[in-house]
DNA sequence: CACTTGTGTCGAAGCGCTTCGATTGGCGAA
DNA sequence: TTCGCCAATCGAAGCGCTTCGACACAAGTG
């Protein structure tokens, strides 16, 4: 194994420069930064994590808590994950994976063991009991969605309430009187999470202040699950003519369970969706839709902690605004 | 921070002692044992991560690679991954993600870092490069799936031409006489995706023995593939009586067009499927299938690395037979 | 021209843990 | 009773790195 003092020797210089080179907290003339960084790469020098971690106090090392909870769309909550590790290497990090077992207990012991600099949790709930824990912790954290309340956190995630106002005014704007909103599914909601709660708000308030008749309805996440709603909807709303989805397991099939009942999209119905512009964009019929910036928000919170991590201030809330593409599945109302 | 000195002074002993405790490596006394032990936890006492991996050789940190490529099936794979957490928590260990993204270099640079105590590899194909990138390490790592040539690796799977002989097998127990394969999206076979290949050479080798008509088709994961399919293999085999699905995404739209095309799941055709035992029997039609044991691969595959870590000796492959539970998509077949 | 101020580098002291060799005391064998 | 031996425990030497204070030298300052 190489180790400092071999790049040392090699770059003949002292170990401390070399890792002055490398962190940067001193100045370094620069014929001896070139030499020592030549010598790192001739000798395939890679720091040892355990030793960086003991000698200073960083591991760089980031936990990541990915609660599967039942009702979440898991290639969704993947996206985010994903964006989260990459962006996390992009900034020297490594990313220590935590399952919805592991809970609060895992959580606790990961950051006791001082594996861990910093946390990102997702996937948060109104009454979720880790922002508690995370308050309590001596190591910064991002929190993906918001907690009932995001005091002394710092949170991120896309303005749902936002996104579900905005599916519904671009609605009202083509003329349509009569919308619905299919949720995620029930245990979501039963569950508190924020996210899906805000979507129903924004719909709801953008409805009412557009005096648009509206229903709301989650709906499991099944292509059945979809065929029937899609039935009771007409039933409960003879006059629907515009839809929002947000559920991407059910986006397909719904739409498909419409057809199946007369309808095309968007001639006699519009469906916008809240799902990520890659589902929306893949479907057979393209749907117009807020886009859920996965890789964006994952990012973002890699970013927020790394800023904590250097002690710069961190807003406690940031809320994306929604982007709304057009994609073809939405049209005027056809005038009776 | 409480440290080994600390929890030393309190137990009345050396932090040696409490070392030799903690790692069973040299005898204690029962005595001196349980006072250690009383005094760890009465201080809530974690061993640093960091110093361990450095003064010891070990960093009890496992790397999963996970690569979410097109074609998997998102949940499956996460199956596979949180039980892979959570058995890698019950050995001490805990467990850095990589993606895809990260590919080979990741794989390198993090081995490098020594960060890192083994590794296990998800979605191996038959040319993966990276079976040969892990016989050239020093560390001990397990695939999950089966490379071209797994001489010198450790390799666990489900016995997937088994699993595709026994749904085949079964159906002809019952009297079908011309049997289907959905398989996986198209992409899968490209890239030489191993279970997936065996899967269809298990199902081709056991109808034909059988002597039944088969046909094989890949189909993407999205209920509109699925219809289109279920239309054409009506069309190629109009005296298909039997389906064998290796495709978790369509299964239940598959099913779904099957139905809407007149044909009554088992009266008419029976179905089986190669998938999770969850998703089998949550289903309208509960489905006959042989189960997909993400869980127990995943647990098998930490068992077999702590075993390398341990140095006992391992068995390249690993191939866990099909398990099959009958559900009642599947009935004799209707005599004309 | 003596003196401060910076700049770039070095040496040494740990970080918390494991591990190796040494030490102690008790016990059976001689 | 003495010796040797084993079981149980201790002490000290690092593991590879960061960081702090010291130092040497060059470049201003009055």
């Amino acid at each position: 194994m190489v180790k400092i003092t071999d790049v040392a020797r090699h770059a003949g210089v002292s170990p401390s420069t070399v890792s002055y080179v490398l962190s940067g907290k001193r100045p370094i003339s620069e014929e001896t930064r070139r030499r020592v960084e030549e010598s790192i790469r001739r000798l395939g020098y890679r720091p040892h994590a355990g030793a960086r971690a003991l000698a200073g106090r960083r591991s760089n090392v980031l936990a990541l808590a990915v609660p599967l909870r039942p009702g979440i769309d898991v290639p969704v909550a993947m996206r985010f994950a994903v964006s989260v590790v990459t962006t996390a290497r992009r900034h020297g990090h490594d990313v220590l994976l935590l399952t919805q077992e592991e809970g609060e207990e895992g959580l606790r012991q990961v950051v006791d063991t001082v594996s861990v600099d910093g946390l990102i949790v997702m996937d948060v709930q109104l009454d979720d009991p880790r922002p508690a824990l995370l308050r309590g912790l001596d190591r910064p954290s991002v929190m993906i969605g918001f907690p009932a309340d995001p005091k002394g956190l710092t949170c991120i995630d896309l303005d749902f309430k936002a996104a579900g106002e905005a599916c519904v005014e671009h609605l009202a704007r083509l003329g349509h009187r009569a919308v619905a909103l299919v949720g995620s599914p029930p245990e979501v909601y039963v569950r508190g999470t924020a996210f899906a709660q805000r979507v129903v708000r924004g719909f709801t308030a953008a409805a009412d202040r557009g005096r648009l008749a509206s229903i709301v309805h989650p709906c499991e996440a099944s292509p059945a699950a979809a065929r029937t709603l899609a039935e009771q909807l007409l039933r409960e709303q003879p006059a629907l003519t515009g839809v929002v989805v947000h559920n991407e397991a059910v986006l397909e099939p719904l739409i498909d369970a419409f057809e199946k009942l007369g309808l095309r999209v968007p001639a006699d119905l519009s469906v916008t969706a809240i799902c990520p512009d890659e589902l929306a964009a893949s479907l057979r019929t393209p749907v117009t839709s807020v886009t859920l910036p996965a890789d964006e928000v994952g990012a973002r919170a890699v970013e927020l902690l790394m800023k904590k991590l250097n002690g710069t201030a961190t807003p406690e809330a940031t809320l994306l605004p929604p982007r709304m593409t057009e994609r073809g599945s939405t049209a005027p109302r056809a005038v009776a």
